[in-house]
DNA sequence: ATCCCGAGGG
DNA sequence: CCCTCTGGAT
């Protein structure tokens, strides 16, 4: 099977199977979204969404988080993962956002990369949601099923690198939903450790559920 | 007990 | 490339 004929497999097969979203990140604006995917990682959605109203109040904008302190937003955060390095990386953005960016959150990856707390993927998300850029962010679960089901070559060792290949391959005006789907199988079917093959409808051209079955196809 | 929905730094 | 940060989910 070729490359091409794979992605039309797996692109066929999502728009007839879209996996359900449980819960998403929720949020008003540009500056809500950005907040609230700082806070995301090694995290839950469901937990940033227990968090960030209290934040979102008390700070409704990137001024007035700009001008909190450590000890003031910390309590905020203290129930998520990474609590004083999320803390700092949020006053840190806020800050340049208004020194460097006159207080206008920056649109481009480039721009959005400089902020702290801001990688890539985070990068990608505000992009591609917020401005509807054809950008893919390549969180765990979009490298972990892109590589198991031979979207990509097992040789794109980093998310850059699947990224790329992702981008390359995808039709654009698809990108947004095939990362959705990418996301939510990863969530919930192909989950990182014992994923469940035998309710995934990709299992038959899956690379990874023929290894781990001594290259035998289920059906 | 072990793993996990990134980013920064050495 | 590796390591660290960390609470919560399971």
């Amino acid at each position: 099977m070729t490359r091409k004929q794979r992605y039309q497999y797996v692109i066929e097969y999502f728009k007839k199977n879209a996996p359900d979203a449980e819960t998403e990140l929720i949020y008003d604006n540009p500056y809500q979204l950005l907040v609230a995917v700082i806070l995301s990682a090694q995290c839950t959605d469901k937990r940033v969404n227990l968090t960030t109203p209290a934040i979102f109040e008390k700070f409704p904008d990137v001024a007035s988080l700009s001008q909190t302190d450590f000890e003031e937003l910390f309590p905020f955060i203290r129930s998520i993962s990474y609590p004083n390095n999320k803390t700092k990386h949020l006053i840190g953005m806020a800050k340049m956002v208004m020194d460097d960016f006159k207080g206008e959150i920056p649109m481009t990856v480039e721009e959005l990369i400089k902020l702290p707390g801001v990688g890539r993927k985070t990068a990608n998300v505000i992009t591609s949601v917020v401005d509807q850029q054809p950008n893919m962010a390549v969180d765990t679960h979009v490298y972990r099923v892109s590589k198991r089901i031979g979207l990509v070559p097992q040789t794109a060792s980093t998310p850059l690198a699947v990224e790329k290949e992702l981008i390359k391959n995808i039709p654009t005006e698809l990108v947004h939903r095939a990362h959705h789907w990418l996301i939510l199988h990863g969530r919930y079917i192909c989950v990182a450790r014992n994923p469940r093959c035998e309710v995934c409808g990709l299992r038959k051209i899956c690379q990874y559920f023929h290894k781990l079955n001594g290259g035998i196809p289920f059906d």
